[in-house]
DNA sequence: CTGTTAGCGCATTCAC
DNA sequence: GTGAATGCGCTAACAG
């Protein structure tokens, strides 16, 4: 590997002026920069970040600590996430901290050991991070007080909660995975607030709550609300082993806008978030946390969109043809 | 942040000898490496990584490059291999290479650049990564000459197509999703083997391919093998909006067992693949070729199994009551 | 404009 | 057993 040394030796000057020359330092003369370049060049020299991370201190190196890497979310958080921090020329080191809050507080550890420059953290759901001795930047909801910057999924559950009551529903259930997520608490928050005195309401929670749909849904629920595709993609299964069907029997929404939702039949009604608008956020305000600047007061909210599908249609009051 | 220098001047010894405690060479007296450990306890040492890695050119860090993070099957990829990775106490930096070739080399670059002791590249569809500066583990398919470790996945289409023709089967359609790739070929390569003589094939691809698959069904064919679980869920909504179903009128399968395969109605017939394994050798290997051994002469092939659920049925000749 | 010096934190000689 | 010295590759302060 070339290195300032090597340059420095071949050409007869210092390593101090070829550093100089190639950080553009603005020290060296015109020809001795170009001379200097060219044979750095020649080389293809490339600066070791090692030496130069020991040297300033840092490593420009983020970790990435996510609950559950399988999250279906997970690629596109890592994709935006990849890129912003990228185009800042940082890099990121992933972390699983493999479903339980005590693995997780030893993967930030971890990359803390490795040297990053800041963490970013999607939080184990229910569980509070410790702060740690860098900085750090919570990508969880804003109903979460160490939450630096997330999707509005109060907003989001608003919009689809106010989508379905727009079309006529009375009757809704809404379904959560597990309730001891934050971000699904708020989802389920934002539905109700928009259904809020215009129908009646059910909620209820994961596998047990899947397997009374069938008869919720014959018994009048007109709407299914769910705060993720994949769930909604089961509920459509159990609804169809039932023999009710989506829209006709009973409208049906999902939570994220992941690439199955327009692939279901009917397409899904969900709602996206800005992921790539969250991810870059969140670089920023990581490289300012970096460069010293204090932790902004309160966290940022990323709209989010409701992206209507056929899944969801206007409740038809006479559509039960089956008398 | 403590450091060796820190430890060295409070007990009154020389770094050296802290080093060596440490790191438990064995040139120390018991006492002293007891009263070193005990003050580098009391001090929350951690060794720096960066000046470790600067001493011993070696980071301890492997570059991760997928032609797309979005990719269905990148988080268990990403979660197995940052498992196997995280117990050898090597750290896994994500890049993306963003749907082109040109980035693919880019991705790379920067990750070398940022000192990765080796590189864990998924290539890029139909794309040649050129050999590199460091160790290199290509996770491809074994007809990639330059694979080396994958799953089989000429078998896993064999498996599928067994599958589809020991169930009576005689007219199939395979469908692919992108001709280009090398792994969809070899699924599709291995379901043809296994139908070869026991049954009409056709082949498509993309989505004309799916386009033209209500006819195809009316016209005869009893099953529609894809060589992606997506690709299936796409395919029997397009079924459905022709008025055809899964399995009463058609068979379907999918390939890699993703978690919508088991959220779908009915469950999906697919073909999983021991990412576990093909993670665990893959940094084996990387292991082995940075300590200096030679790269193994030729790629290993992982099995992979048939997962049958009730997406695929016996074929009925007398299955077509609408007439 | 350019060179010298020093040091980031650690591990590895080689003396003592 | 322990210490002093050296250098990994780079940058920054200070000289010249």
């Amino acid at each position: 590997m070339s290195s300032l040394k090597q340059i420095a030796a071949d050409i007869g000057v210092s390593v101090a002026t070829v550093s100089n020359a190639l950080t553009d330092k603005g020290r060296v003369s015109k020809e001795m920069a170009a001379r200097i370049r060219a044979r750095a060049e020649e080389l293809g020299y490339r600066p070791n970040v090692t030496a130069r991370a020991l040297k300033r201190g840092q490593t420009g190196i983020l970790g990435l600590v996510m609950p559950d890497l399988t999250n279906p979310l997970f690629p596109r958080i890592a994709q935006s996430l990849s890129d912003a921090a990228d185009a800042r020329q940082l890099g990121i080191l992933i972390a699983d901290s493999r479903r339980n809050a005590g693995e997780q507080e030893n993967a930030m550890r971890r990359l803390i050991d490795r040297g990053v420059d800041g963490l970013l953290v999607v939080p184990q759901k229910g569980s509070a991070p410790e702060p740690q001795a860098v900085p750090t930047v919570v990508i969880n909801t804003p109903s979460d007080p160490r939450n630096t910057v997330s999707a509005d999924h109060v907003g989001g559950g608003y919009l689809i909660g106010r989508h379905i009551a727009d079309m006529g529903h009375r009757n809704v259930v809404l379904l959560g995975g597990d309730a001891v997520s934050d971000v699904q608490q708020d989802r389920i928050a934002g539905m109700r607030r928009a259904l809020q005195g215009r129908a009646r309401v059910c909620v209820c929670w994961g596998a047990d709550g899947i397997a009374t749909l069938p008869l919720q849904v014959t018994n009048g629920a007109s709407a299914v609300l769910t705060t993720s595709d994949l769930l909604a993609l089961r509920v459509q299964s159990t609804l169809a082993s039932a023999g009710l069907s989506v829209p006709g029997d009973v409208s049906l929404t999902g939570f994220d806008d992941l690439p199955l939702a327009l692939a279901m039949h009917p397409p899904l009604s969900t709602v996206a978030q800005d992921v790539d608008r969250i991810a870059g956020r969140a670089i920023a305000i990581m490289c300012d946390l970096i460069a010293g600047q204090p932790a902004p007061v309160s966290g940022e909210t990323i709209p989010t969109r409701l992206v209507a599908r056929q899944s969801t249609t206007s409740f038809q009051p006479a559509a039960n043809p089956e008398t």
